[in-house]
RNA sequence: GGGCCGGUAGUCGAGCCAGGACCAAGACGGCGGCCUGCGGAGCCGCAAAUCGUGGGUUCGAAUCCCACCCGGCCCGCCA
């Protein structure tokens, strides 16, 4: 909690923050007392870090454990010294948002925070910032980078790779909030294998144009052609391993391979039957099919004119394809960069030879290696890049033998060029390139780049395995993301008939697609980046509690409030709301400053859904209780309504950080 | 062999970084209740957890340290 109580945002609402401030300030002012006259010497100790949330509100709002730490010192029970603490608390302080301080057993300090005005700090603030409140600015903006989902122009963006983009967006989103200066970066790898193949076949089929989603056609002539040259390079290296008799092991190995593959090929046949028989003649008719995708990679790095240009027609295909999808899920870019700019303009030879230059490279049969393990060693990495002693950190390729460069090389050298427009840089990628991540990093420094390495940030995404099973891009088993978006609005579409079929069939699908969009996003942001989660659909689809559809129902209902309502007016004070149930959620409202500002900070995006979806609880069972259109104390009706609107005010401002969409009816 | 990350009720999953009232949030599933007043995609209640295992540090450990076990991923002139 320590870094969330910042000095100098007194202009900005923070109603919980402000009393916590008040607690930790009441408490060192007492516990400065108790220096001066303790017979002990008591040294100075963070009061902030003793203050915690109580497991629940019989003990107040805040407590502190600092009489447990003292008790070591003075020799005395905590109990005593948290009664002496209490006492001292009270009469110093000039008390405005703490209602009281009570010394309990064992031995904590309990914070009571003065309801009455932390409704009305909180409603009034909420009432006059709207849209803005809760949105701490940081005292240190900073230019940030967020580089995500960057997936292969090959194929479809899959549900794996959506995990990226949704919570890149996400950590875009929370930063530019927090007052960062933000750009999301898409970063095209088109100078890769991949691309390349799906070019080959592309070019052999004449370039035709794509029925359907572009991405979609496009992605079924790359994993043809990719599965038919995978089996003729495994036939030639099989009967090769027979020729020489070298190991029997290596046989079975790719015996089993080619078996796999041959399987791949069959359902691919059933699946594309056109394409995959016509495909598969014309690469019989190719002698070296491996030496033209080889061809195509050489001369596009070369920036040959017919190469480049298709290259970048069948890549633009697909990322057509990409923005559509990603539009549709609310995912939007501010630059997309091209790999293959940074080999013609020239930055990866630069990088290399600054890298050689270094003397931390060496040449292995004609590839230039660079030895990460030393650089290390030398600099005194193991430290500051947090890498375990034992470690042997293994060398790495930055260039083949031909000449031409590797992704890490490339990815080193659009480090570079993103460090030239950013003060700090967040890659989100899979946890399966941490080790190339930290590579990325080391070679980053030694191009003295001391200082930046430390902003250099690597958000590792954990693996989603679908219904149980990896999914696998290159085998062609995977559910893309356009599936899940599509299947999420047609199963919300017929709840939706279901429950309002008295709204327009044309509104009903756009609430559909808005609580589908935001299904999909919150189930994914519900579970930690980090942390490698099963895709089931039934969660997805999951319309009840702790679901964005829960959230949605919430705002639906505030709607239905002022939709009976009609006129609305203000009330004269804040006063009467003393309910339990109302206080619940005011305090949960008071919260949301700090509750933003630290998933902002920490990166971390689930908090916010957590926070949501208690928010909406609260607010679920406030209007299972509190009764607001029919009441005939019009004072108390128009200040619950004064909290409802609170409520719907911190409802839109989480959807907006989240990237969910609020229907009003659904 | 080495490294990184995870391991919390039948299932999913917060809390761990900054140890404290933890007899551990929340959800799904199970069981039982609540609609003649703002939309039941809701609310109320019950049952369900050796916090992977074993040591250690501490007044206090789900949280810190050590060892081990299980699962995922990585250690390519692939990306």
């Amino acid at each position: 909690m320590a870094q969330t109580i910042g000095q100098g945002r007194q202009n900005q609402a923070d109603p919980f923050g402000s009393f916590r401030r008040e607690c930790v300030v009441a408490l060192k002012t007492a516990y400065s007392s108790l220096q001066q006259t303790s017979e002990h010497s008591l040294t100075d100790m963070s009061i902030e870090s003793t203050i915690e949330d109580p497991p629940n509100p019989t003990f107040g709002h805040l407590a502190s454990s600092l009489s447990f730490e003292l008790a070591r010192i003075q020799k005395k029970k905590p109990i005593e010294i948290a009664k002496t603490l209490a006492e001292i608390t009270r009469q110093l302080s000039k008390l405005n948002l703490i209602e009281s301080i009570e010394a309990t057993e064992p031995g904590y300090i309990n914070f009571r925070a003065n309801l009455t005005k932390l409704t009305e700090l909180t409603l009034k603030s909420i009432q006059q910032t709207g849209p803005n409140y809760g949105l701490l600015k940081t005292e240190a903006p900073e230019r940030t980078i967020v580089e995500h989902t960057s997936a292969n122009p090959a194929r479809p963006i899959h549900i794996g790779t959506a995990k990226n983009s949704i919570f890149g967006d996400t950590l875009a989103r929370l930063l530019s909030a927090r007052g960062h200066i933000v750009r999301t970066h898409f970063y095209i790898d088109d100078t890769g294998r991949q691309v390349a193949i799906m070019a080959y076949g592309y070019k052999l089929l004449g370039e035709p144009t794509p029925v359907g989603k572009p991405d979609h056609y496009v992605g079924k002539i790359y994993s043809v052609t990719a599965t038919l040259i995978e089996i003729e390079e495994l036939k030639k290296r099989l009967t090769l391993l027979k020729k020489t008799n070298l190991s029997d092991m290596d046989i079975v190995a790719t015996t089993k391979s080619l078996d796999e593959w041959v399987g791949i090929a069959a359902d691919l046949r059933s699946k594309y039957p056109a394409e995959f028989d016509q495909l598969g003649k014309l690469i019989s008719l190719d002698p070296d099919p491996e030496n033209s995708i080889r061809e195509l990679i050489r001369k596009y790095e070369k920036k040959d004119p017919a190469t480049t240009a298709l290259m970048r027609r069948v890549s633009r295909t697909v990322l057509i394809g990409f923005e559509e999808t990603l539009r549709k899920a609310r995912i939007r870019f501010d630059q997309w960069d091209w790999e293959s700019d940074l080999l013609w303009t020239g930055r990866v030879a630069e990088l290399l030879e600054r890298l050689k230059e270094s003397g931390f490279t060496f040449n292995k049969g004609g590839a230039l290696e660079l030895d990460v393990a030393k650089t290390v060693e030398k600099f005194g990495l193991r430290e500051k890049l947090n890498i375990s002693p034992t470690f042997e950190i293994p060398s790495l390729t930055l260039t083949r033998s031909d000449g031409t460069s590797l992704y890490a090389t490339r990815d080193i050298a659009y480090t570079l060029y993103k460090f030239e427009r950013a003060d700090r840089v967040i890659n989100v990628i899979g946890t399966e390139q941490s080790l190339a991540q930290l590579q990325v990093k080391t070679a980053f420094w030694i191009t003295g780049h001391r200082k930046e390495t430390e902003n250099f940030i690597y958000f590792p995404i954990g693996h989603l395995m679908l219904e149980g099973q990896r999914m696998s891009a290159r085998r062609g088993r995977y559910v893309t993301f356009d599936q899940v978006l599509d299947e999420t609005i047609s199963r919300a579409k017929s709840e939706v008939d279901k429950r309002s079929p008295n709204i327009p069939d044309e509104i009903r699908q756009r609430v559909a697609d808005r609580i589908a969009i935001s299904a999909v996003r919150y189930a994914i942001l519900s579970v930690e980046a980090i942390k490698s989660t099963n895709f089931v659909w039934d969660k997805v689809l999951n319309f009840e509690a702790n679901s964005a559809a829960f959230i949605n129902y919430a705002y639906t209902r505030s709607s239905g409030i002022l939709r009976k309502l009609g006129k609305i007016s203000q009330p004269k004070e804040l006063n009467l709301l003393i309910d339990p149930g109302e206080q619940a959620l005011i305090l949960e409202l008071s919260k949301f400053p700090e509750t933003f500002s630290k998933a902002a900070d920490d990166l971390n995006p689930t908090l916010l859904t957590l926070y949501v979806n208690l928010l909406a609880q609260r607010f679920h069972e406030f209007y299972e209780k509190s009764d607001i259109s029919h009441l005939s104390n019009n004072e108390l009706k128009w200040q619950r309504v004064e909290l409802v609107l609170a409520v719907r005010t911190v409802l839109k401002t989480l959807a907006e950080l989240l990237g969910l969409e609020l229907a009003e009816r659904m």
